[in-house]
Formats: structure tokens, sequence, C-alpha cells
DNA sequence: CATCGCCTCTCTACAAAGAG
DNA sequence: CTCTTTGTAGAGAGGCGATG
């Protein structure tokens, strides 16, 4: 099981470097600030939680401080990559994985859980951070569904190693069968991601509205399709993670419209600067807020420990 | 090649506080 | 009580990048 995940992730953190948007910011300044962040350490728990601590100035390093539309969309994109990049390295080793939205990634079981039904329109907030967790490999159920020959090889949990060649089609299949036939196990956490910190905050709170609603006076607005739903799931969370790119952080006060906006969401409010109470938490407490429990069963350190840091671009 | 989602800024209006 | 200063919410404007 873990296993299978990593290659979905290895596959997931290779896409990333195919992100122009992404990999040019890194080439030209992110992996070397990385790199003199380690200083020649190995990598471990506390430089890899620094690390979060300086995601945002690493992040504005590439800022050109033009607003075009160029900038506009790849500095979403990058941003959000950077974090995709941030999480999955993580949650390496653990049953917890984090889906930047392309078609032969998504789950999809998740995508049918997350859907907001708006009458006729069919709305999934695509464009997020997908978290999945998986139940821990004993707890998963197997089918006793006759299914085809690939089928059948796949729900055996000890054929697994064999599955390390094929395609990331065949294992997101898998996974999603997995996802189907296990989903009151099943945790999600969309994460929203944003660059700067104001008025856009109304996005993440309308749609986290949307979500911890139990259902709407309107009968044709519903969450999910197919008989999945959000609230079939073990559990589901709303989280935010911003750079921000405000340049007078001081400005962001517990009082301040667009913290109030989200400090309700469910899977909380983050940013690539240090922790401030009760405004934002660094990126780095994701990890113990929103999937402790997986994030736990190995320490971070014992989980990296035979990493090869060009696995991940450095 | 159509669709979708992105905001690496800047300015103004208004309210509240402060000065006298 | 009126004028000035300060703080901040909100509006505005304007195509590109990634995907399928």
């Amino acid at each position: 099981m873990i296993k299978l995940i990593e290659i979905y992730r290895k596959e997931i953190i290779k896409y990333l470097f195919e992100i122009k948007s992404f990999s040019q910011s890194w080439e030209n300044s992110w992996k070397k600030e990385i790199l003199t962040l380690l200083n020649n350490e190995e990598l471990n728990e506390v430089n890899f939680f620094k690390l979060g601590e300086n995601l945002r100035r690493i992040f504005l390093l590439t800022s050109s401080g033009d607003r075009g539309q160029g900038e506009v969309s790849s500095a979403g994109t990058g941003w959000e990559s950077l974090l995709a990049w941030y999480l999955n390295l993580g949650l390496i080793g653990t049953r917890t994985i984090v889906i930047k939205p392309k078609k032969k990634f998504n789950f999809d079981t998740i995508q049918k859980t997350i859907t907001v039904n708006y009458g006729n329109f069919i709305s999934n907030s695509e464009s997020d951070l997908i978290a999945v967790t998986f139940p821990p490999k004993k707890d998963i159920a197997y089918s006793v569904e006759k299914l085809e020959e690939y089928e059948n090889k796949v729900f055996s949990i000890d054929l697994l190693e064999e599955l390390d060649a094929y395609s990331v089609d065949k294992i997101n299949l898998f996974l999603n069968k997995i996802i189907e036939n296990n989903i009151s196990k099943i945790e999600v956490n969309v994460i929203q991601c944003k660059t700067n910190w104001n008025d856009n905050a109304q996005i993440p709170m309308g749609w986290d509205i949307i979500y911890s609603s139990t259902g709407f006076t309107k009968d044709n607005i519903k969450i999910g399709r197919d008989g999945f739903s959000i609230h079939k799931i073990k559990d589901f969370r709303y989280s935010f993670i911003t750079v921000p790119t405000q340049k007078n952080l001081d400005k962001i006060k517990e009082t301040s419209t667009q913290v109030l906006r989200v400090n309700k969401l469910s899977g909380g409010i983050f940013w690539g600067e240090k922790t401030k109470l009760n405004v934002a938490k660094n990126i780095n407490e994701i990890f113990n807020d929103n999937f402790h429990e997986s994030y736990n069963e190995i320490k971070f350190n014992e989980r990296i420990k035979n990493l090869d840091l060009k696995e991940i671009g450095l």
C-alpha cells in the first residue's frame, strides 16, 4: 500500500517539474536558496520545518513586482506547485498524498465526493490541492466481488509489490478502487492556495460555508454525486494556505477582515511565515494539525532516511 | 484551440482617531 | 466642534499559463 502511494507521489513530484511556472523559478533561485538553507546538513525534521518558515521569503525571491497577466497566472501556479512539493515531501512514506489536480492524478471517487451540484451546474473546485489519506494497510477492506483479473490481483495486498512497474493510470484506477471500497475510512483535505491574502479570502470562506452545510433548503444544491459525499468519509477539511504577498505583515491582525473571513475554516489557515497567534500558523504545522495520525506513524527522519534528494529536485 | 483559474498592484472612499 | 491624519476595505483593471 504505502509503496504504491510512493510511486504515485513520485510521479506527482516529477510532474511539478514539468510545469514552467514552477521549474523556472525553481532553477532560477528556489533550489539554490533551499540548499543554502540546508547548509550541507542532512534533511531532517528540524530543517524541514525551518524551510516551511522560509517559504514566503523563498517564494518572493522570484517576484518581479509586476502584476501583468503573465505574472498573475504563473505566480498562482508557482505557489500551488511549491506547496505540492513541500507537503508531499513532508508526507513521504505516509498514507497521505497531496494531489495537484491533473486528469491522470485525480481520483474519480474523490472528485465525486467533493462535487457541488448547483442546479444543472456541476462544480468541483478542481484547481486546489487535495490531500487524500488512506486507511492504514491493515484496515483496508478486501473486496469479495468477482472482478476482472487485474482487479483480483490488485485487491490482493500481498501482490502489491508487483505493481511497481504499473503505469500511473493503473495505479490511479487501483487506488480509486481502494477509496471506493473503503470510503468511510478515507480522509480528504481540500487545500486552497492563494498568494495574497485580501478580499480573495472570500473564496475559501464561501467554499467552507458550502461544505460545512448539512443540507440546503433549496433541493437543487447538493454536495456529492453517485452516492459519494463528504458526509460518508471519515473526515473532510477545508484549509487555506497563503504566501502572503502583502509587504507589511503587521497589518494582518487577528481583527483584520481577511483573517476573520477564514478563521473558521475546518482545516485551518497557514502561511509561509512564522506562526502568528490567532492569525495564521506556519505551513509546517499542517502536518500535525491535519495529518496527525499518518504523519506520526513513522517519524519523518525515519521516513526520509533513504531519500535521494535528486528525486525531489534538489 | 477553447476553457478555466490565476492576482509577485495601486488607488480611492470612508471611518475613526487625534489635534487644536 | 471642526479640520487633519491615519488606517483599511474594497474596487479596479487587465490576458496569460496549463490543460484536455
